[in-house]
DNA sequence: TAAAAAAGTTGATGTATATCAATTTAAACA
DNA sequence: TGTTTAAATTGATATACATCAACTTTTTTA
């Protein structure tokens, strides 16, 4: 478990989190006094669909899948959160309770901020509570476009988009594939495991993927995205 | 088409939408004077999935269903919007298109306000910003309730939530039933016109509801949540 | 008011994809 | 380093629904 300095905590906050960069030195104090760091292990949940929720999270480094479950046994993932992202804003000011689940997939280290505190920031400081807004418009945005994905595509189209999606981070984690096990990959497409596996298998014979055990190289990504289009 | 007096906006607004009940003065003028009103018949669309979206519309009078669609024709309906409530909201401040479309089931009195208005209001008044991030949070909320309803629920379950939907709000309408088509159902759950239908007979064979020509009596309310719970 | 169009209804057929079962491979552990 | 546990793989079977087709009823329109 690594420590981390104060100012490195800043500099990272401030490098990542534009919303940060319009608090007054008076409300970075207050930030700053009602945070509680934490460190998450990989496998640990972060959050856990249907708990009270009176904190925000805000991930300084590490990697987790957000995602919901139903009733039984069966998760659908949603996406990866990465450094510089929250947790938890989705329902903070309504529900109280979370509306999905996270785990980390490496080791994390975040920081709760009191929902109270974050309130008070947006209530005296509108550029604040405006740079949330767009967060919240982009998370809105995204999950109209998962209700389509989940609604109108089948199987094959599920499979390349969660590859792609999957793939487009590589560039910056470049195990990404080899932490993700394929039950992890078919929860990203919403299909089983074993339908998961064939689909790789078949797209790996069509010279579109390659299989290197865990990890997984996209050889043709156009043709992919035409799958993830009108598969 | 009726007209509607100044004063009787205003009265409308403050009642019905409490965030407005935080503007100065200043800002009240500066919504009135970015402000187009917009009266829409039965079956036009307000706002169209893909289009450009630079205004949010406030609902003044009139029902509309907000929904979803795919490349062909499939639609998925996510709720009916009632006067009070905001359209666009989800994108406006991000994607600058509308991740939905919406069509009114009954006239409807709507007003535009330009984003850039919104915004500058957002970004001098936090109180306002705050109520904004609520709704914000609440949609958010409901947009992961529709991803886990869509995901995990089976036929029987989905029209169930749908008719108990519908029947939550037939108190204040009476004639919602008789306005939606077996399509417009079938869209609410998110399944063929043919099932929804065949679903519907068995329902009333089993004295859950009555079908009185397009009307719906709900019988055994207590039922049907059951169905919707586990069915 | 007649004709045309749309909505509603019903049973028969098709299909995408989950589930099951059985085996192999890889990872965790003691 | 062997043993246990978990993950990956493969083919066979099951099923929830959609789709199709044919018909009836209702609504719209000319």
């Amino acid at each position: 478990m690594k420590t981390l300095q104060q100012n490195d905590i800043n500099f990272i906050c401030e490098l990542n989190a534009p919303c940060f960069q319009a608090l007054s030195p008076d409300e970075v104090q207050l930030v700053k006094s009602s945070r509680t760091q934490v460190q998450f292990r990989k496998g640990d949940n972060l959050t856990k669909q249907g708990t009270f929720a009176s904190y925000v999270m805000f991930v300084v480094d590490g990697l987790a899948i957000q995602y919901v479950e139903s009733d039984l046994t069966k998760n659908y993932n949603l996406r990866i959160i990465q450094p510089g992202e929250f947790i938890g804003l989705s329902s903070v000011f309504s529900a109280n309770t979370f509306s999905y689940s996270s785990v980390a997939i490496t080791d994390c280290h975040v920081f709760l901020v009191e929902k109270t505190a974050i309130a008070q920031i947006i209530s005296s400081n509108g550029i604040f509570g405006l740079s949330l807004i767009k967060r919240y418009s982009e998370q809105n945005v995204n999950l109209y476009d998962i209700i389509r994905k989940v609604l109108y595509k089948q199987m094959n189209g599920r499979m390349a988009e969660a590859l792609l999606y999957i793939n487009n981070i590589k560039p910056k984690y470049p195990d990404i594939f080899q932490i993700l096990t394929r039950k992890d990959l078919a929860d990203f497409a919403g299909i089983s495991t074993e339908s998961a596996v064939k689909l790789l298998k078949t797209l790996e014979k069509d010279h579109i993927l390659e299989l290197n055990g865990k990890d997984i190289n996209i050889l043709d990504e156009l043709k992919l995205t035409e799958i993830c289009k009108h598969g």
